[in-house]
DNA sequence: CTCTTTCTGTGCGCTTACATCCATACGATT
DNA sequence: AATCGTATGGATGTAAGCGCACAGAAAGAG
């Protein structure tokens, strides 16, 4: 229980708790424990209570379906612009999707109790991570859409994309057998559509890593699915920088 | 502005409202209007801020997406068992959803002013009402999987259910068209599903009108998905029942 | 350096759903 | 009772993705 001092500027990396005045971040910082996450780890399993709500600083993480015949899909995903566990605040006394380390990294994790007490206050902190959550509702829909509607390939591309935008690097450390996880489909198939893409020249696929050659070039292949999401975000933050009310 | 005194009874057949204690629901009582709606009806428009929470007493109604290239899917719907329009207490300035009525029938509304500040007291109202947004979320997840997993079979089947769930009698209004925008597939593959269906002896097409002719006989045809929804929806009328906390 | 493991690249045939087009049947209106 | 608009039922060919099977290639371990 000792209390460690670090640095605020870490937990600002984290754009909800960036949204925070300093008051109040202030107030909960003795209450944040910074971790690191390696990718696969599994923070909840499906069907549990979340024990801490996570506030993802490099880390991406991800949320996963797991269907009675094996198969899985992603149904939503929060790196630095986001929080993972809202169903401690939100009432449930369970959360259906498993939590999956998608991308490894630091991410800064507060108990449920705190949260609880904390958002019962009704103040600020209650509203930015009500804000946030509402914006994950919309990824939510938005990646529903898509993959009900939009080919394999737009896809990937949107996944790609969303996955570049959360890290610094031009390359995302992945197997194509874990890109089948998240978007319900093969890995052969994932292959293929990786494939073509390289064809095109916008990516390189090399064992375990996807380099990005060219990042105009996949904005022009991929759906509106990743423009709607991106911009959700962007929104967010410049929300964040206003500071209203 | 004529305060109209209706039936609290009325109110109660939405199970947000019966979930109320009864102080609580005595005073939002005045900002409660009834409403009828009517199928095909838009309550909001995508990208609009919600004007108004609605809860459906006998009428259901569906968000749904607009893709760019005119294709729809159906991202969650809300019945007896629900609200629309959580974007107003989520702190959202606008929902990405379109919002319209799939089956006719009442509803009971009350203004964003009054919702927030109700639910900015901070009592059972807010709880409730996160609650169901949090069930809301789960369902949208699950429906989320079933479009990307799942044979148009089961997910008509689902659907079907679902809808059967929401309503007194055994016939469901809806065209084969109508269906077609929710699931986010072409009409002729609806009937060619449907007739599938009715091969089986489980349903009855006839023009605008499915009916339902053995409800066991689907369930075994359908999905998981039916039942995570639906077995969510059962907890929450049982925690209501209960009045925990 | 070799052996093993893991990941990627392909080639089938199969199923599902799409696109297009047309036939038919219901039912409300007149 | 005739008519017309809307809804359902099918036929054809096409495309995307699955399941399986196997080959090659890179990384890691001993």
């Amino acid at each position: 229980m000792k209390k460690e001092l670090f640095n605020l500027d870490q937990l600002k990396r984290n754009l909800v708790l960036a949204a925070l005045p300093p008051s109040d971040l202030a107030r909960i910082e003795p209450n944040l424990k910074p971790v690191t996450l390696s990718q696969g780890e599994i923070i909840f399993e499906s069907g549990e209570s979340p024990t801490h709500l996570y506030f993802p600083t490099t880390a991406v993480i991800s949320l996963i379906y797991l269907g009675e015949d094996g198969k899985t899909a992603e149904v939503g995903f929060a790196g630095n612009i986001g929080l993972i566990g809202y169903d401690i605040f939100m009432g449930g006394d369970s959360q259906a999707a498993q939590t999956v380390v998608q991308r490894s990294g630091e991410a800064v994790r507060m108990k449920a109790r705190y949260v609880l007490d904390e958002f019962h206050h009704c103040g600020t902190f209650q509203e930015v991570l009500l804000r946030y959550t509402q914006a994950m509702m919309a990824q939510m829909s938005q990646l529903a859409v898509c993959n009900s509607l939009h080919s394999l390939q737009q896809q990937l591309c949107r996944w790609i994309l969303l996955n570049y935008d959360q890290m610094p690097g031009n390359k995302i450390e992945v197997t194509h057998e874990l890109i089948g996880n998240f978007l319900g489909v093969r890995r052969e198939s994932v292959t293929q559509a990786a494939g073509i893409l390289q064809e095109m020249g916008v990516i390189k696929n090399t064992r375990g890593i996807i380099k990005i050659q060219d990042r105009n070039g996949l904005e022009k292949i991929v759906c509106e699915c990743y423009r709607v999401v991106a911009d959700e975000c962007e929104r967010l933050q410049s929300e964040s920088v206003n500071e209203r009310r």
